[in-house]
DNA sequence: ATACTTAGTTTGATTAATCAAAGTATATTG
DNA sequence: CAATATACTTTGATTAATCAAACTAAGTAT
């Protein structure tokens, strides 16, 4: 039985490498995701490279293996049926429920997750619009495409929103940005890295780049 | 934030000080209800009561603060409701839910089991038929008054639904009659096993006996 | 190419929780 | 009352996870 330090340092590089797009991931980025040490992290990933979590490249980085990758994906899997569960169930506010899921995915066990999934009917998406993972840990591609690629005039469709910040979550929620809403593009300006938009009939607003990166999207 | 080996020592104590009645419980007890050697029983005692958990009288046995008995309230609050949830909702087996609350009380925050408590109709009792304490730790006492002894025309606040049915709790809601709910009392004929009800200002309802004593209500 | 910067590694120490085994106090029983 | 059994405590060691700080390799810039 992995401990839930172990899920973590699994999930936390299995979700970098979807972000990132590449299965290498940097030491950086795993001690910068769980928040400690990176001597800590050198330590313990040395551990889960001699437990064949994963492979380890001094210097370089690590890489799941195929069974590091399989736990991770389940992980994933209950973050999201969880987030789930605790937006469409119980009613929480959506920029309050990653650090509720975070907890709640080390204690619940194969059995209640399927219940659960069973109960919420199978959703696909969680309340962020990503992807939940299969039981046999497969996950539907996402959409690439961000805000920030749209071209003045379009109209497109939030996908998903990628950041855990309950800050910016709230944020989101305030502009109607939410996954399934329909948003136009009304300008695009590379010079003054700005993109100015509309929700519905509200009054438009604009976005920096980094936010706007943050907005996947569907044509 | 005490830890969740805290946790469930404080819990263990109270359970045992309960089932005998007595609040002073021995070493031996909290052992092997735990499931560790008598040594390290007395280790982590020790050291709960240098953190005012608990008094410690060596040889004889060991007994609650008032901060320990409050936490430890909390704990089998935590466990019984989701114990609770796990039936109800869920679906699982009686027989398999204790170790799966086991693990859970420890990763579910106030904010959520609060949620939960309100998603659950506020249940007095568990699917074993303990009570549930109440949020302020106290095991409630469980006379209080229901629909049914009600007067015509009185106007009480509903406090809980004492029913596991899923279908009774999905009727209930569809009625507004969740806890916290002003309700008045239109009409009530022994005779006709029936008591006339609003909640709001919405149209005028009945319920037979069998219904009304399963909503206790408050004055 | 040499110096500097950044990312990553090593080392030594700490904390919480545990066990096995040796030791001690109290209770029971002949 | 002495011998023994039971319940509890102490001691010394272990494991997982962590940190701070010293160290080193690799890449960047002048």
């Amino acid at each position: 039985m992995p401990t839930s330090t172990v899920e973590n340092y699994l999930k936390q590089i299995l979700v970098v490498s979807l972000e990132t797009n590449c299965p290498e991931v940097p030491m950086g980025k795993v001690a910068q995701g769980l928040c400690v040490t990176s001597g800590t992290a050198t330590t313990m990933i040395k551990n889960l490279a001699g437990n064949g979590w994963l492979n380890y490249y001094p210097r370089r980085g690590v890489r799941l293996t195929r069974k590091g990758k399989k736990l991770a994906m389940n992980m994933l899997r209950r973050h999201r049926l969880l987030e789930t569960f605790l937006v469409e169930t119980l009613g929480l506010d959506w920029s309050e429920i990653h650090q509720e899921a975070e907890e709640l995915e080390h204690a619940i066990s194969e059995k209640v997750l399927e219940k659960l999934d069973e109960f919420l009917g199978r959703p696909r998406q969680d309340p962020h619009g990503h992807p939940i993972p299969t039981r046999g840990g497969v996950i539907r591609r996402t959409s690439t495409q961000s805000l920030i690629s749209c071209k003045e005039g379009s109209k497109v469709v939030i996908d998903s929103i990628v950041d855990q910040e309950s800050d910016f979550l709230k944020f989101a929620r305030t502009k109607q940005l939410f996954p399934g809403q329909e948003v136009r593009i009304l300008s695009h300006e590379k010079q003054a890295d700005a993109i100015t938009l509309q929700v519905g009939r509200k009054a438009p607003f604009s976005l920096g780049s980094r936010s706007s990166e943050k907005i996947l999207v569907q044509a």
